[in-house]
DNA sequence: GTGAAAGCGCTAACAG
DNA sequence: CTGTTAGCGCTTTCAC
């Protein structure tokens, strides 16, 4: 059982030893149809007991698969991409393929060198978050792709796979109008980037639908941190015209600090402002009270991402567009306006 | 600047291009210095025309080097393992290295299985935090690794690093002091397991030296999730004997879980019980109280198993055991009892 | 400085 | 069913 020249053995020495031919050893170690039971059965025995591994790198330099796919994330830290991309694992664990993790930070030309590392890295495909300027790099990528996220649809001929936001804004709003909740302020993300007109636009055309004038929810913005969520909230309370009853923020970290900020003032949620989150993420369990929000579907962008990365692959499929539904996720950040623990100057409650 | 047959251009087609030889194109693609500069520039002029990219998978076949890095963690989705990826990933990247990521969910098996990915892939080596039983693979298996975690030292012949647990204890222990509480109550994992035996074994040696009988401290144990933490803390407050003002979780999601289920017995946090956890989960900043704990250099022990690992496999060192210090978190979740609030039977407060 | 040639470990025709 | 023969794209002697 000794290794030639201790190091790792190679089908040339598992054929030796077996005393067949490199190709009946390969045929063997693949299950190729065409092998004597005998010498299969000898091949394996023998492998197994070299401890021979299969060299993917030969392997896939001469088939032109690597079975290898890349994934480009703005931050494998943030919880709702860390939840993408255990998904994307999962998928891939199943395919029998590894993932190759990067994060770009939402920074241009860190992303256009993880695309590098990836194309040299011949993967045989990959699934990105496009970062939202100059990803011109995208197009001439010249490998099989699916984009996660809101900024796909500026590639058609990609296939792409985000949450269906429409949806998922259609029942947070629902749900705050059973509430008594009809004209929530809205708290979004920084202007001019897709992800916020998206929001703000299915909220217009809901209005709409409703008959409610768009122009009479108030809108503060942050910067999706939690201490933009905070500050904001606190602009809003401070608004003389309008004292806000009901908030629905573009994501929940900044809904959590408009929790936080709520208690620092001295107001109570739900009862005299109630906060409604988008995204979904563990943390809001914890909050106090618990952050009621709509859950994007993070984990199934990841594998659903991939499952349409392998037909991009396969070349089974051109490419198509994949809207993930949302769902409502009650926590107790949520209740009818009470006015009773409200000081005078804030009862003037529209919504009642 | 038409690619020959629509493939990438290898080497050959941009050595022809240039009118040089394959080898005159290595080297001038590789910055050898035995180059003319002429023939260098346009080498790499056509390069950069044809879109020419390095094939990784040749390059690595021919000088057994990858630049690819394999990290083997519990589970992505969990915060802290997140936050080391992204450690282990940003050391990577500065090092021109790629990471593939997977989980093992704690699963012996599961861990085999992508050990032996690793090794078919031909990593360069591994960071590894291996699954508390049956871990016989790890020693064998013939690459170049770093562990992360607890369980470290079953294997003493690796380069590992983890967190310094007794130093955390430590000042977690000696900020309670300060806040009068010298006998918190335990919050601890499922036995038998390392993580457990040595947080209490701290906890054990650190009473003895401050003269306090570690038996007179009340235990309780979870499963490391927030609702495990929660009856726990219900269990706790239950005790008819001696019931407890200050908590000491073993992790934040437990003491996160305490916490809901003080307010859910209407005591309050920190005033009638203390909570101090033990992470540094970012969800503990938005718990009401914010969670005090003593956070884990999470990320640092990314970026040290990587250094630690560049070393591993350069040969520079053989083995070594790094410690990295935790520190502690401020946030609220803590105070001098105060018996004010206090229903009559909790008043025997045994610190004060 | 440059080119010719060998070969990393494997798969994929093509004959037998 | 099995062996022989070419390479996959690149690095790396070794001559010139």
């Amino acid at each position: 059982m000794a290794d030639r020249k201790s190091r790792s053995p190679t089908i040339i020495d598992i054929a030796a030893a077996a005393g067949v031919s490199k190709s009946t050893a390969a045929r063997a170690l693949s299950n190729a149809p065409n092998v004597a039971e005998a010498s299969r059965k000898r091949v394996l025995e023998i492998a197994e007991a070299y401890g021979y591994e299969r060299n993917h790198l030969a392997r896939s330099l001469r088939s032109g698969r690597t079975g290898m796919i890349g994934l480009v994330i703005p931050d494998l830290a943030n919880p709702f991409w860390a939840e993408v991309a255990r998904g994307a694992q999962d998928e891939a664990a199943r395919r029998g393929a590894s993932l190759l993790v990067f994060s770009s930070d939402w920074n241009a030309d860190r992303e256009a060198q993880h695309l590098r590392a990836l194309r040299q890295a011949r993967v045989d495909g990959a699934i990105i978050n496009p970062v939202a300027d100059g990803s011109d790099d995208i197009h001439r990528a010249g490998l099989p792709m699916v984009l996660i996220g809101s900024s796909a649809e500026r590639f058609a001929q990609l296939s792409s796979v985000g949450s269906n936001i429409a949806q998922g804004v259609a029942i947070g709003l629902n749900r705050l109008a059973e509430f008594g909740h009809l004209q929530p302020a809205l708290l979004l993300g920084p202007p001019n980037r897709l992800a916020r007109v998206r929001f703000q636009r299915v909220v217009h055309d809901h209005c709409v639908a409703r008959g409610i004038d768009p122009a009479t929810l108030p809108v503060e913005e942050g910067d999706y941190t939690v201490e933009s969520g905070r500050r904001a909230m606190i602009r809003l309370i401070g608004r003389a015209e309008q004292p806000v009853r009901c908030v629905f923020a573009a994501n929940d970290l900044m809904a959590l600090g408009a929790i936080l900020a709520l208690r620092d003032l001295g107001l109570r949620c739900p009862q005299d402002v109630s906060v409604l989150g988008f995204d979904g993420i563990p943390a809001g369990a914890y909050a106090a009270p618990g952050l009621t929000t709509v859950a994007k579907p993070a984990r199934a962008i990841g594998t659903e991402g991939m499952a349409l990365l392998t037909e991009a692959i396969d070349g089974t499929l051109d490419h198509r567009r994949v809207l993930l539904d949302c769902h409502f996720v009650e926590r107790g950040s949520l209740a009818r306006p009470d006015h009773a623990g409200l000081p005078p100057e804030m009862r003037n409650d529209h919504a009642a």
